[in-house]
DNA sequence: ATAAAACGCTACGAGGTCGTAGCGCTGGAA
DNA sequence: TTCCAGCGCTACGACCTCGTAGCGTTTTAT
């Protein structure tokens, strides 16, 4: 049976994870978590000894498992990939807490670590695709794995990251052919 | 001859800009910009109406023109490109404003503008090489130019600005390596 | 030379956030 | 049932930032 303690140290977590997906770094306050989890400001204190080790703690906390599609070539496992992996709902908030997140770490090295463990924990699938795409012989033998996650990741941050322009099947199709033909063909 | 208020209103701007590129928008404010400057903040906001208006302002003003090369094939003119447009010494600090501007521009249309304005003219030159490519017959004709872009430049994105890695020749050339092929063959 | 415009300086109020103190209340273990 | 660890609540001080008021000084235009 769950202790008060710990009722209320998890109310604290969802609130401060869903906090932050809403409203970004920048709203990001003890005040605001208090008021929304029914949890008082200074019993937050009590499990956290700053506002600062309860960001890291809720970043590190954001770890989701995803699974790996395995439809048997690369390009669908791609496909499958980015179209189940970001619910367009999601795709707002989920923008805003990267971009938070990542601006806030630039000159914070617990918070850069826990959010560069989140990020790699989000790119596994696409990790695992692409080795057996190599164990299959499908990803050319030259391509580091590394250099292969980004050059897959990149064009999708850029567009619908960074540039924040709406997800669509027509772009992603897009986006994946160019990214495919790098990976397979050889340029020579 | 500069007039009184000219001379101050382009200390600002200067002051600003710097500010801006050094302690991100977090750091961005009206009394430290005053103190850096030696500007009186009334006389500050005697010109802007509010620290926000400035900000835009300064945003709007970090345009800089950079040469398109032309070296005569695309993945010379990618190559100089991208050589020659990252300075080590500024990545950290143009990796630290924009995260913080993009970040910022989420929920604030008028800086989103002035700053997809300003991404678009940082963007110009690698248009530009790869028009003239797609003109050679380099570039996979079924291939558009904003897709292009964003293969191009997501890659480059997302190991040095997100995941903030260092700057090498040897990572440039082998992500340019993936790129150039999936923009040059068919994957077909 | 003179008047108007613009600047610099100090001080201030409003608002927000962090983190803490003090005290009353409650729930879970003995 | 008792008791105490842990919670909720209010209030607070410190700090920062925005934006403004008031006033004296400097520059610019006529």
């Amino acid at each position: 049976m769950a202790t008060r303690s710990a009722t209320a140290q998890q109310k604290v977590r969802d609130t401060a994870g869903e906090l932050l997906f809403e409203a970004g770094i920048s709203g990001f306050t003890v005040d605001e978590i208090a008021r929304r989890s029914g949890v008082a400001k200074t019993t937050i204190y009590r499990h956290w000894p700053s506002v600062h080790a309860l960001l890291v703690d809720t970043v590190a906390c954001q770890i989701e498992g995803f699974s790996t599609p395995d439809t048997g070539s690369l390009y669908t496992d791609l496909r499958a990939l980015f179209g189940n992996v970001v619910p367009l709902s999601d795709m707002v908030g989920r923008r805003r807490m990267m971009l938070g997140l990542l601006y806030a770490a630039t000159d914070d090295p617990p918070l850069h670590d826990a959010l560069s463990n989140l990020m790699l924990q989000r790119t596994e699938p696409l990790r695992n695709v692409l080795v057996r795409a190599r164990q299959r012989g499908e990803l050319r033998a030259d391509i580091g794995i590394d250099d292969a996650v980004d050059a897959v990741e990149g064009p999708m941050i850029s567009r619908f990251m960074l540039r924040g322009e709406p997800f669509s099947d027509q772009a992603l199709d897009a986006l994946l052919d160019i990214v495919a033909a790098g990976l397979t063909r050889t340029s020579s």
